[in-house]
DNA sequence: TACATAATAGACTGATCAGTCTATATAGTC
DNA sequence: GACTATATAGACTGATCAGTCTATTATGTA
């Protein structure tokens, strides 16, 4: 199996980032924790950003997944599932391993709009509000992609206030917030 | 004039921190910018991380001003005022020297609540969303309480959206969003 | 002039950083 | 058994990190 070291490599590096952050997390800290030579890493990839970038591909692949089956599951009504949304994010951000948005930290330590890692950061926000805009082009809304627009404004904005600012009702609040726009798109024939 | 290097000191450090990030900005970078010896720094802070601490609480003086003071120049009405805010916004994100919150910033890389950097992130946004429960409560809103957080997390949100996700509209699509929650607000008196 | 405060340059520590190189060893395949 | 891929340990570079120490030089006050 040639990819298991680069696997878990991979993973290691994603748990340490986003426990500690980029530039706070060293090498040799992801190969002690990984049991992996040096050597190792460096025939995978060509240096450390280069595995950031491969660790927030995985983290956008896990979130995403974990985030539509997490809405799907808890409604089933494309309406329901606007406002499951903030239920899902409520889940994790009571979780114990919950430090925030990956894609925010990472933007914030790799600021230039032009860094590979800050692209993908963007490029992970643009397939979240995708799926908004698929979840509320389902519904009966007048203008789905700005509903959808609103959401995604509250569901970053409940991140923030979550872990920066502690507040635990930060999903809730966004919910009920949610709920007032949704019934506005729904009763707003244009 | 006593505190006029520490001054320069913190001025000096919370551009370059607010510019390239707090870890990836050394104190030989600041010293050399600022043009101050290294130990006038360490007989004013004990740590790199006092320095953090006190270019962020400037950060937080400066930027409350300046945002208060647009949001009151900008309109006069209460509940234009409001709406204002995300006028405020489009300005800061448009400019040229826009690296997204630095307290959010200052959140990924220091992610333990009990940080104090951390803390003085999260003082900050509860000051903010004090002065929009204050813009909110001189209206007729029916609950200018929660009125005030949803647009905390519209603002927020935006934040996110334009520096993450670089969306260049990211402060009108949110004025958009709570001129539809300001009227729910106004029209439905408990 | 005398004294105290504040700032200076710069050497220095010990640790850590990302990344390179070599020589050895462990697999899996033919 | 022979060959090839991959992984190993560990030394090594050169840079940078935060923080300490010393000896000197302003600067301002009494």
């Amino acid at each position: 199996m040639a990819s298991g070291k680069r696997d878990h490599l991979v993973e290691t590096a994603l748990d340490l980032f986003y426990k500690a952050g980029f530039h706070a997390t060293g090498i040799d800290k992801i190969l002690e924790t990984a049991g992996v030579a040096r050597m190792t890493l460096y025939n995978h990839f060509k240096s450390k950003d280069e595995l950031i970038v491969a660790a927030l591909r995985r983290r956008d692949e896990k979130f995403r997944n974990w985030f539509m089956r997490t809405v799907e599951r808890k409604a089933g009504k494309p309406e329901d599932r606007l406002l499951a949304i903030f239920d899902a994010l409520e889940e994790w951000f009571s979780s114990d391993d919950f430090s925030g948005c990956m894609f925010i930290n990472a933007s914030a330590e790799f600021g230039d709009a032009d860094d590979p890692i800050h692209m993908v950061a963007a490029e992970h926000k643009h397939l979240v509000l995708r799926y908004l805009q698929d979840l509320a082009t389902a519904t009966d809304a007048s203008e789905p992609g700005e509903l959808a627009n609103e959401l995604m404004l509250l569901m970053e904005g409940s991140i923030v206030m979550a872990y920066v600012a502690g507040d635990q009702q930060a999903a809730s609040r966004a919910r009920r917030a949610a709920a007032k726009l949704v019934i506005t798109a729904l009763n707003n024939p244009s």
